[in-house]
DNA sequence: TCCTTAAGTACATAGCATGAACCATTATTG
DNA sequence: CAATAATGGTTCATGCTATGTACTTAAGGA
């Protein structure tokens, strides 16, 4: 069908006017469902390591926030996450049932709780960022070695242009 | 910061050996930053169309299986949007109270629930795919017209490799 | 006819996420 | 310094996403 496609274009491409309304329209249709299915394996990555781990999704990523920092507040998070504060605290929660981070009271400001890593959140969060490593290294690795920075410089292009739609959209 | 690493790998880069270790490194870390933004890109995309249309993701998703076919099927419909049927059916009552879609009985095989968009959610679906549509020209107009053929491919290239690694973790 | 399979629904359960109300505690300011 | 405002966190009500099991009804084959 692309090909049908693909080839209809050729033969049109050289010739007319409006050809390039037609190859608009077919590279962006062709975009569409490229990112569509990009984005469909993200997903279930997400999902994979999320059962892998055995930890759902939200505290997958929570975890992956103590790279740098020792200590994070729960407002802190938040912005990290980008979610509600209310949703940050049964993060927390859930982390600390598991005995992956605890909280402890901040000595200069009572309202303040400083959330760290236990060491068993500690071994988890690194098992989870080799795998996770590993997984984009074999990523990279499928691609021919020419094709990697050019492959990289594309996504560059795209989500410049994607930040710029959307800012362009308010 | 990218660029002092950049020119490091730039002075390393014709002299040793595990020089190449460093820049696949470089690489995949950059690879995992770029397409966790694009990710989050177009998560923010489909949750602004959600509030735009003011209907929930997911029968928004359903909405736009009527693209080809005049009916679904609730089967059908659990195939292509990847979910149980028990979800299917929630979707669809939340469709129909918002008299999108209406649900027939098939006359050949009583079990069967022949699913239709109704003119309000043609126009709807109509709607939505003409914005997407929009977006997504948007986005490849924001290309220079040389790098959108390159930028398809190398998203062509990217999809087939994470579809490569996907089945090699098995 | 009986049994199996298929389509769809109901219900319990779990995760994701928000926003409003609320409680301490800290900071500010008259 | 005391009243007030701002900050950090929690709780609760609400709604969306999604699954799996059990159930109902219908179709179809042995």
């Amino acid at each position: 069908m692309a090909a049908i496609i693909a080839n209809i274009l050729h033969t049109m491409n050289n010739r007319e006017n409006d050809s390039i309304d037609v190859l608009l329209d077919y590279q962006s249709q062709k975009l569409q469902d490229l990112i569509e299915e990009i984005v469909q394996c993200c997903k279930e990555r997400t999902s994979f390591l999320s059962k892998k781990f055995d930890i759902p999704e939200a505290e997958l990523r929570c975890l992956m926030l103590f790279g740098e920092e020792r200590y994070l507040t729960a407002k802190g998070i938040s912005q990290k996450l980008d979610v509600a504060k209310s949703r940050v605290t049964k993060i927390i929660n859930g982390l600390v049932k598991k005995r992956l981070v605890e909280s402890i009271d901040d000595p200069k400001d009572a309202r303040i709780k400083l959330i760290g890593l236990t060491s068993k959140g500690q071994k988890k969060s690194r098992e989870l960022s080799d795998f996770t490593k590993d997984l984009h290294q074999k990523l990279l690795l499928e691609f021919e070695p020419e094709q990697r920075k050019m492959v990289i410089s594309c996504l560059e292009i795209l989500r410049a242009s994607m930040e710029a739609v959307k800012n362009q959209m308010v």
